[in-house]
DNA sequence: GCCATTATTGACCTATCGGTAAAAAACTTA
DNA sequence: TAAGTTTTTTACCGATAGGTCAATAATGGC
């Protein structure tokens, strides 16, 4: 045990490989783009992450502990359940209109040849559960009928992923916000 | 003109490459693909089409004309606004959860290198505006406040992206559904 | 200083990518 | 039947894909 010491931080390697498979994607993310990305040559990358597919899974793996748990943050926060779920949508919304409409790696991993990939698949189901199941929490406040909580929190997903591909797609910030306030509005404030 | 006379269907290529971009996506579909599922040889290939790019760009406009145009015929069916859009709902959830789960051309288009391509971007947001428009249209009885109306209409556009997305990354039909009842509870049965 | 261990470097492999060139085949017209 | 036109066939091109091999460099322990 140790010989030559690694130049490169694990951690940082990898926020690098999920920025480019987020941002050109799994398929056309070639590993000369993570030689150049990463700072590392082709053999070291292959010694410390495994072949493409391996580097993609932990990259995955890497946004889903931070970029998605930190959104999760905002459904845990105190405040009323409308409060939790506006904080959650907009700050989804903020990142995905800055960047380069890079949209979700998530999501867009969705449409990828990852699709088919048992290990992605799963990682993708269970987050989704996880995050129905965190929205659902911040509504117990508010919608006390349990399978009313349980379709309003699927809905809310569905939303965060249509918002997703918008924002992909190029539609202006406003319109995202319009979508938001009225998908609340219809949600929390019934009257009106 | 008039020379040795065309083996193939020009509509049933246009059938097959939208077919194979839809299930494989832009980046994953290379030219002997093409090959095999149109069941010609490459250079009549390029000669009918021109360069995959080409292909793609009419197999996507071939695919707007088609799939995409078929589903907004929901939304002009007789019927109150609530039956009109929940026509088109049940409709898209129906063909997005048959195949192979291979969601919507477009919203795959999103997240594939096509994103960066001028002339698909245009075309899908053309086609996400005119889904707004024909949407719009199917509220108006219900939905007398023009903005309102505006609103909602985005919403549901932002709605149908989201169960394309939910689709392919394997949810059940049952939870789909169960987003679009209760979009339409929320939307047009205020009280309960 | 020498050895075992681990990381980095650079050359290299095969397979496939999108795209092209030239020849052969099938038709119409004369 | 011969000429002209268009499509198909077959072979090929350079570039790049993901992945590997062998040599070199840098460390700790003895």
């Amino acid at each position: 045990m140790s010989g030559r010491p690694k130049k490169f931080d694990e951690t940082q390697a990898l926020e690098q490989a999920m920025g480019l498979f987020w941002a050109k994607g799994y398929d056309c993310t070639g590993i000369s783009d993570l030689e150049s990305a990463l700072g590392m040559g082709r053999q070291s990358i292959y010694n410390a992450f495994g072949d493409k597919r391996s580097i993609f899974l932990k990259a995955f793996h890497y946004y889903t502990q931070t970029r998605s748990r930190a959104l999760l943050t905002f459904l845990r926060e105190e405040g009323s359940s409308e409060q939790k779920i506006n904080r959650f949508l907009t700050a989804l919304i903020e990142i995905q209109c800055q960047d380069n409409r890079t949209g979700c790696l998530l999501v867009n991993s969705v449409s990828s040849s990852m699709k088919n990939d048992d290990e992605a698949a799963a990682m993708i189901t269970h987050f989704l559960n996880t995050l129905q199941n965190e929205i659902s929490k911040a509504l117990t406040q508010t919608i006390s009928n349990k399978t009313t909580r349980h379709k309003t929190a699927w809905l809310l997903v569905n939303t965060a992923q249509g918002l997703c591909i918008l924002s992909k797609s190029g539609q202006p910030a406003s319109t995202l916000h319009e979508i938001k306030n009225h998908t609340l509005s219809l949600i929390f404030n019934q009257t009106t």
